[in-house]
RNA sequence: GGCCCCGUGGUCAAGCGGCCUAAGACACCGCCCUUUCACGGCGGUAACCCGGGUUCGAGUCCCGGCGGGGUCACCA
């Protein structure tokens, strides 16, 4: 059986899209599930938007992520080069071979003669198509054309007439009218192939046999296929992908700082979590598994799974995920992870981080939420006596001040300030009072914390605080319930 | 607008003609546990876009409508 070949052809624009990164990581799990190939391949045919640094961009993502090459720019491999650009002087033999054919011609059309053209037409309402008006010109003319040196393209010679039709691996048996196919530029003015061109010929001379993209590509692929059948070569298999939305009528955007890997990285995602969640909208291994790690990934994924319909990106969800994956890791990479965030509001307090860190561990699911989490322990905020309200714990204000001024003078008197004499100092004096544990220790954190949500109890909060600052906030507390 | 794709709860989704008075997860709500929250446990609200067919039987097949998306570049 001929060995599976897939790859990811990114463009280096700095930036990683979500879509595109699911987009990989399908493309890589599909062929390391079948022990293929998963080759890497940087399309920068655009010179124009040539980006400083974005290779590097894709390559630490992706293999932060996991996402490993067998072949590419940086590792090289049989069939390199890897980049486009590198590849420019390959593509116009090509070219030249299809016009030759006659399944391709020379186009001396001029952008504005184009551009007048599309106009006239949308102003009519109806859409333009090149007319195949330079296809009629003799091979005399072109070849004067060509030796006066005038620019020309290359554009591909599509049938008017009949249907393409062809099978893909997720959205099944598809078919479109040839009479809708534009007969796309091969080769741009400045030599360089087009995408679409390019693509075509990487695909077949790197011997890709599942050609897995976006969706977008549904409808130009009859004409990827007709330049296929051009060249006498076989056709990839196709596996389209679908759009990754942020809602039912938005792509994930820039704009709204939410379509980038690095978005989310930099407030705190775990690259597994992200990973994980990602691969799970718009696929499912079939049961009621979550959770994978790349390994299992590779052995759950399934074409046969993919779905139909987009799939939205749910905030939401990934959060929870990665809360759970937050929960699960390693303490001490939690803590150095949540340092610089503690360092937000913390810095020079002098706080131990160690406890903080175990307390907030089980509590976090993102790290940039930890500033506002802590923040009451930086600076004591202003809040309403009517927190001190708590049915269940039988406290309210009035309960509270009683309670309070009980536990002052007993937390004055402790002198080694540990969680444990904390706890046993002051469970000692309920039990001795004769009070509800709820009644002292809710109004306690709460007088101390000033919210209602902490990532601790009242021992937690006084020990993190200090005996100093503690007082303090009690004594204050204390008097704004006179 | 032409062509193409898609359409199960708010979201992700199982379902591939009878097992569906439709699973599971997130979110939400309630209860339990707990010094709060969270975690955990238990329970709950909530869906087959509409209309025609086909069939003994349709969420599942076909057609139409509607809705959403994609695509129509010398961008990739």
């Amino acid at each position: 059986m001929q060995e599976v070949r897939t790859r990811f052809a990114p463009s280096p624009t700095g930036f990683m899209h979500l879509g595109g990164l699911r987009s990989a990581l399908y493309t890589y799990l599909f062929a390391k599930q079948n022990g293929g190939k998963f080759i890497l391949r940087i399309e920068d045919t655009d010179q124009e938007r040539f980006v400083e640094g974005a290779t590097e961009v894709i390559y630490d993502t992706l293999r932060g992520c996991g996402i490993i090459w067998d072949e590419g720019p940086d590792i090289g491999g049989d069939y390199g080069p890897y980049i486009q650009s590198e590849r420019k002087s390959l593509y116009l033999p090509y070219a030249k071979q299809l016009v030759e054919k006659g399944a391709a011609y020379y186009c001396f059309c001029t952008k504005e003669e184009l551009d007048e053209r599309r106009a006239a037409c949308e102003a009519k309402g109806e859409v333009f198509k090149y007319d195949k008006h330079c296809l009629h010109l003799s091979k005399e003319e072109v070849q004067a054309k060509l030796d006066a040196g005038i620019p020309y393209v290359i554009r591909m010679n599509c049938p008017t007439t009949g249907e393409t039709a062809y099978d893909d691996m997720v959205f099944g048996h598809l078919s479109f009218p040839n009479d809708t196919l534009d007969d796309m530029i091969l080769i741009k003015t400045d030599g360089m192939p087009t995408y679409n061109f390019a693509n075509v010929v990487d695909d077949h001379l790197m011997g890709i046999t599942h050609v897995i993209r976006g969706m977008e590509y549904l409808s130009s692929t009859p004409k990827y296929n007709i330049l296929y059948d051009a060249f006498g070569w076989e056709i990839p298999k196709y596996i389209h992908l679908t759009t990754v939305m942020r809602d039912a009528q938005h792509k994930l955007s820039k704009r709204d700082g939410d379509a980038y890997y690095s978005d989310f990285i930099e407030k705190g995602y775990l690259k597994e979590a992200l990973i994980n969640y990602l691969a799970l909208v718009g696929w499912n291994p079939g049961d009621d598994r979550e959770f994978f790690t790349m390994d299992e990934l590779i052995q759950a994924f399934d074409v046969s799974h993919l779905n139909k319909s987009p799939g939205i990106f749910d905030v939401n969800k990934l959060t929870w995920m990665n809360g759970q994956y937050i929960a699960k890791m390693d303490f001490e990479e939690y803590l150095k992870m949540a340092t610089p965030w503690f360092d937000k509001v913390l810095a020079g307090k002098g706080m131990d981080y160690r406890r903080l860190a175990e307390l907030m561990q089980g509590r976090t699911e993102v790290f940039c939420q930890i500033p506002d989490m802590i923040a009451f322990l930086a600076k004591m905020p202003e809040f309403d006596p009517s927190l001190y309200v708590h049915k269940k714990m039988k406290c309210d204000e009035t309960v509270a001040k009683e309670n309070l001024e009980m536990i002052l003078p007993v937390l004055e008197s402790v002198v080694n300030w540990t969680e444990q004499n904390l706890h046993d100092t002051v469970m000692a004096a309920i039990e001795a009072s004769g009070k509800k544990n709820g009644a002292v220790l809710w109004p306690l954190r709460i007088a101390i914390s000033g919210q209602a949500n902490t990532p601790g109890g009242a021992f937690e909060i006084a020990y993190l605080l200090g005996r100093d600052e503690t007082l303090k906030r009690l004594r204050s507390a204390l008097e704004k319930l006179h």
